[in-house]
DNA sequence: ATAGAGCTTAGAGTATACTCTAAGGTCAAG
DNA sequence: CTTGACCTTAGAGTATACTCTAAGCTCTAT
């Protein structure tokens, strides 16, 4: 199959998956007399498993670890794909958390504010970004 | 004051206080004979609104926008900063859910490998990133 | 045969927000 | 008078992950 069907099949954009292959993840088995990639299923496979990796949140350099392991098991660990994953998760937590903890201030502001018509003059959120600390505490 | 006394009563690096000058956000009141930016009390109150509206998790193009409100309050209404915050809370409210849902598949992934030393060969990471749905389900 | 869809490449552009570099001028202290 | 800290600029580099462009070749259907 050339790189229109396997961009429909994975789900990937025929440019991405031409980025992917630059970037040494996803290579093409063959190409035909006309220079076109060529693509077998197992290289659907391995373009899915890319896609659904980075639908995980995993980042690029993740995705090619993960394919270093599957493609040579017998060299890896359990462990090996373990830490990866776990170490995502210390990192989406952290998120999580940073992510909250704005909520949190952005909510005090917005509380805080009447939103209306009236003039800035005496904006609170205004206000609240020029103090220091605590104007919202 | 000079450039590196702003950057450190304001929290900002010399080097972002000239980018965000560059951006339009933060100017020098003044320059000396030498050309060097002089920055008075002012100044200072205008870096840390944008190190604070920054820290909040609000993008340059929105603290602009806070800028521009708080450089001419009459000319603006409250609702003018209270959507900004609220279009953020949504933002970060998305973000988080999104977070979220990757979190509770990586803790799938996760979750179903042992981790050990055993070889990868039957790895259930790598398995659940290579079955097209359910693996884990 | 010809239109239109699809393929090729290298390389540039997008988005966000810095961060640094090189080459050089300025200033206060010893 | 020299050393070292600090300042100047334009422009390039970093990070992530695409996304698109231009110019041109190929394939399929009518």
């Amino acid at each position: 199959m050339k790189i229109g069907e396997l961009s429909k099949k994975s789900g990937l954009s025929a440019h991405t998956l031409r980025f992917y292959e630059k970037q040494g993840l996803i290579k093409a088995s063959g190409r035909s007399e006309s220079n076109y990639r060529i693509y077998n299923s197992d290289d659907l496979g391995t373009a899915r498993f890319v896609k659904r990796s980075r639908d995980m949140g995993f980042s690029l350099d993740e995705v090619e670890t993960f394919l270093s392991i599957r493609a040579d098991k017998p060299a890896h660990i359990c462990a090996d794909a373990k830490n990866i994953t776990e170490l995502k998760i210390t990192e989406v937590e952290q998120k999580i958390a940073e992510l909250q903890q704005m909520l949190v201030a952005l909510h005090k502001l917005s509380d805080a504010c009447c939103g209306g018509k009236e003039s800035a003059e005496l904006c609170s959120i205004i206000d609240a970004l020029e103090e220091n600390e605590g104007a919202l505490a």
